[in-house]
DNA sequence: GCAAGGTC
């Protein structure tokens, strides 16, 4: 073979280059074309596959951006209304891969794009092609069209090669456009008239605002909520029998005015009246008994939405559940996770599939058994898409130890759910009972499942019975107990994370592959805290601003509008042009009244901002206390009248402080919580934490002011989260020993010989305790260990750094300087620091 | 430091 990289294209074969969507795929289709006899070689760090004359290359979607020139890049240069008409530009956001793309481009005689078979796979594909075109005039390039990655489909579609659908493409455009004009020119206007720059930008845009419309609207009807009490009564019948078996719970009931079962009452007195009927009443009568047998139908395959739903019941949030998916994925252990195709391929064979299964340890038993029906007909969902099959396992099994237990337990749904969709269904049977006494009727509902069916291979879903014995019509039962509960009707509840991505794919916002990464995002934004999600002040603002003034943004319609437009210019009906342009006009429009208003937008921005952080009165002056970040980071409670008012409260060290609704009667602050993954905690209300954590019990004597003044050590937990030894006299007495911030402190039995003093051990997590022994042996460890301070004072005993500080700068830099220093001058001098002492330390040197 | 859409 002649060496194939000198770029010549004068060889005796030709070069071709195909480009897929990303190197799964490159992969993939490199191996049906190359009948497995690609190799693969590393260029900047991207996989090229390649066979005979053929390059294939792996984008990663899209490798350009749409985005304004550089000189609209500083937001407070720029009248964000000025956007509306910037120029906007492609730019390379995947350097590594467009410099492999260009090269070999350059070298090649024929380019075949072969991205998704889907609106963005052909913009993706549009965007290789302009790459390519840059680099290389006039090379053939072609675009083939195939709705899964497999032998047949991929040879018949390189065998007909079509052209690229620049329509189709520039629909997608129109999009990019729309949505980076509207996102950012909105955006920076929050932004700028709330004064919030940097980090803490405030951001609109065509998906995120819908949704957190969802979030908000759902809050304010649950603040507009008004509950009403009522009441629901029930009693324990048992049969003649009197066995223990025979003996089950009914409710009573009464007919509406349209004649539908109710079971609330909703008038006290009523309820007491049905409550003294039933008390007084031995015995009810039988009225009638119904049977029915329910078939209860095993569920579609999974699509990205019902995945990250079940995952959900899982515990898992939507954002893990994805990366988790993602991961199975690349491993290759599940199919593409990406995907609202809920009907199986013609090309999977369900039972070959099965198959893979037998014999693998916790799955085996269940394939064998699910092999055994009589033929196999997998479920079906609504929705029939040709770029992605349903998720489903591949059939590869990972070995032993490969998975954490996480993505074992996601890998293990995913295999079980394809399971339950060649399963049978499972059967149910209902039994209704009405019975009668002086005029009230009682039910009970019984339930039972008959044939489990798809429910022994898919535990995952409820299979709770509810037992009710045979009875026959006219039968007496005998009233056991009677009880009157009373309730209150509850507010709707909040959008947990997978039913706002039902919600939005519904709406038809967002993909299948955006939706999780949004409600990410509206975390991140700190529109959302908390799980389910629920929204702040600043949310709730910019909601009411973006409602006023830009309705469209926060709308469903927006999109459904570019949907219709996208459509007519994927048909040629309408051009990228026109649809854009008069998106512009509308956005200026927009702007008009926006500017106006830009005070009072502002205000409001700001003082929900405000609200966001604040707790409550503060003890010392008029304003609140606000929850702050020091410099360094960390979270602690300070006062919102600083620098007037310094009034400071402590905070954990570990975790995100979020404020709840409870509040603390004492010092009407609002309680704390820190949001820290698994070991998040609730801290209480600041002010309470902080009276109790003041001081810990003594440890022992001090050794600089014990002789003299009794001084005590105690531990002590200060106001800005850290934590010391300390003397009882102090301020009149400063010595102190450091201990370290984080991990819970233990104060042991054990006590040091040389200092008297307990041995302590410091406790993070589950892991063994960090013995860090007597504080004063601990200190004298740190200080030998940083002791190029400059001074050899701080080796004597009791000597704290602060301290020998205050001696330096008295002009006692050495324990030479000590020694021929008169003791009642230096104790005069420094504060804290006896002239006995002083004497001990002359004599200790 | 903007959006939403791909993908990792």
């Amino acid at each position: 073979m002649s060496n194939d990289d000198t770029g010549s294209t004068t060889g005796w074969y030709a070069v071709e280059l195909i480009i897929t969507e990303k190197d799964n795929a490159a992969r993939r289709i490199a191996d049906i074309l190359s009948g497995e006899s690609a190799d693969a070689e590393r260029r900047n760090g991207v996989n090229v596959y390649k066979w005979g004359g053929k390059r294939c290359v792996g984008l990663s979607g899209h490798v350009v951006g749409v985005d304004f020139p550089d000189e609209y890049s500083d937001w407070r240069d720029v009248e964000p209304v000025e956007l509306i008409d910037a120029s906007i530009e492609k730019k390379p956001t995947q350097e590594n891969i467009v410099r492999t793309l260009r090269l070999l481009a350059r070298e090649a005689d024929a380019v075949t794009i072969a991205t998704d078979y889907d609106r963005e796979g052909e913009l993706i594909g549009k965007e290789a092609y302009e790459l390519v075109r840059d680099v290389n005039e006039d090379v053939p390039i072609k675009r083939v069209r195939f709705s899964s990655i497999t032998e047949n489909e991929v040879t018949d579609a390189f065998a007909n090669p079509e052209d690229l659908d620049f329509d189709l493409a520039a629909a997608g455009e129109a999009r990019q456009i729309i949505d980076l004009i509207w996102g950012a020119a909105l955006t920076r206007f929050l932004s700028l008239t709330a004064g919030q720059l940097g980090e803490d930008f405030i951001s609109v845009g065509r998906v995120q605002s819908p949704t957190l419309k969802l979030i908000v609207d759902r809050e304010r009807e649950i603040q507009a909520f008004d509950p009403e009490d009522y009441w629901e009564l029930y009693a324990d019948l048992l049969k003649a029998t009197g066995e223990q078996d025979d003996a089950f719970e009914a409710q009573y009931f009464y007919r509406d005015e349209d004649g539908n079962e109710a079971e609330r009452v909703w008038d006290e007195d009523d309820a007491d009246a049905a409550h003294a009927t039933l008390a007084e009443a031995d015995a009810v009568t039988v009225d009638s008994v119904n049977r029915r047998t329910r078939t209860d139908a095993p569920p579609a395959p999974f699509n990205t939405t019902q995945f990250i739903r079940a995952a959900g019941s899982l515990g898992y949030s939507a954002q893990r559940a994805m990366s988790i998916a993602e991961d199975l994925y690349t491993e290759g252990f599940i199919t593409y996770p990406r995907t609202d195709n809920t009907v199986y391929p013609d090309d999977l064979d369900p039972e070959a599939l099965l198959d893979e299964f037998v014999g693998h340890g916790d799955f085996g038993d269940d394939a064998e058994s699910l092999l055994e029906l009589d033929g196999i007909d997998p479920t079906r969902g609504d929705e029939e898409t040709t770029d992605h099959p349903p998720i489903h396992p591949t059939g590869e099994h990972p070995s032993a130890g490969e998975l954490s237990d996480d993505e074992w337990e996601v890998y293990e749904l995913v295999v079980r759910r394809f399971f339950a969709t060649v399963a049978e269904a499972a059967t149910w049977e209902h039994l209704k009972v009405v019975a009668v006494t002086d005029g009230l009727t009682l039910k009970a509902n019984g339930k039972r499942l008959v044939e489990p069916g798809y429910h022994d291979v898919y535990p995952y879903l409820s299979t709770s019975e509810n037992y009710v014995p045979d009875v026959d019509v006219g039968e007496e039962l005998s009233v056991t107990d009677v009880r009157m509960e009373e309730k209150q009707t509850q507010p709707p509840r909040r959008y947990g994370q997978s039913r706002l991505i039902e919600t939005m794919e519904d709406m038809g916002i967002g993909t299948k592959s955006t939706r999780h990464n949004t409600i990410e995002k509206l975390y991140d934004r700190g529109y959302v805290e908390n799980d389910p999600p629920r929204p702040t002040q600043l949310a709730m603002a910019v909601v009411e601003a973006a409602e006023e003034f830009a309705d469209r943004v926060t709308s469903e319609e927006m999109t459904s509008q570019l949907e219709a437009d996208m459509t007519a210019i994927a048909e040629g009906e309408a051009t990228l042009d026109n649809v854009t342009d008069e998106s512009r006009e509308m956005l200026e429009t927009v702007f008009e009244s926006l500017i106006d208003s830009r005070e009072e937008i502002g205000d409001h921005l700001r003082k929900s901002l405000k609200a966001d952080k604040t707790l409550g009165p503060c003890p010392e002056s008029d304003h609140d206390l606000l929850v702050r970040r020091s410099s360094h980071g960390s979270a602690f409670v300070g006062c919102d009248g600083y620098p007037d008012c310094e009034y400071t409260l402590p905070l954990p060290n570990t975790g995100k402080p979020l404020i709840l609704d409870e509040q603390c009667e004492e010092h009407e602050l609002q309680h704390v919580k820190m949001l820290a993954g698994r070991q998040t905690f609730v801290h209480g209300c600041p002010q309470c934490k902080a009276d109790e954590a003041g001081e810990g019990p003594v440890i022992g004597d001090c050794p600089n002011c014990h002789d003299d003044h009794d001084g005590e050590l105690v531990i002590k937990q200060l106001r800005n989260g850290s934590r010391l030894v300390g003397c009882t006299r102090y301020p009149d007495c400063d010595y102190s020993l450091p201990l370290p911030r984080r991990g819970e402190l233990e104060v042991t039995d054990d006590r040091c010989d040389e200092h008297d003093l307990p041995e302590l051990h410091i406790h993070n997590g589950d892991d063994e305790p960090w013995e860090l022994g007597c504080p004063i042996c601990n200190y004298r460890e740190y200080q030998a260990r940083e002791s190029d301070s400059g001074t050899d004072l701080e080796a004597l005993d009791g000597l704290g750094a602060k301290t020998a500080e205050k001696l330096v700068e008295a002009g006692i830099e050495s324990l030479d300087d000590l020694t021929d220093a008169d003791p009642d001058a230096v104790a005069a001098d420094v504060e804290g620091v006896s002239a006995d002492r002083i004497e001990d330390w002359q004599a200790e040197a």
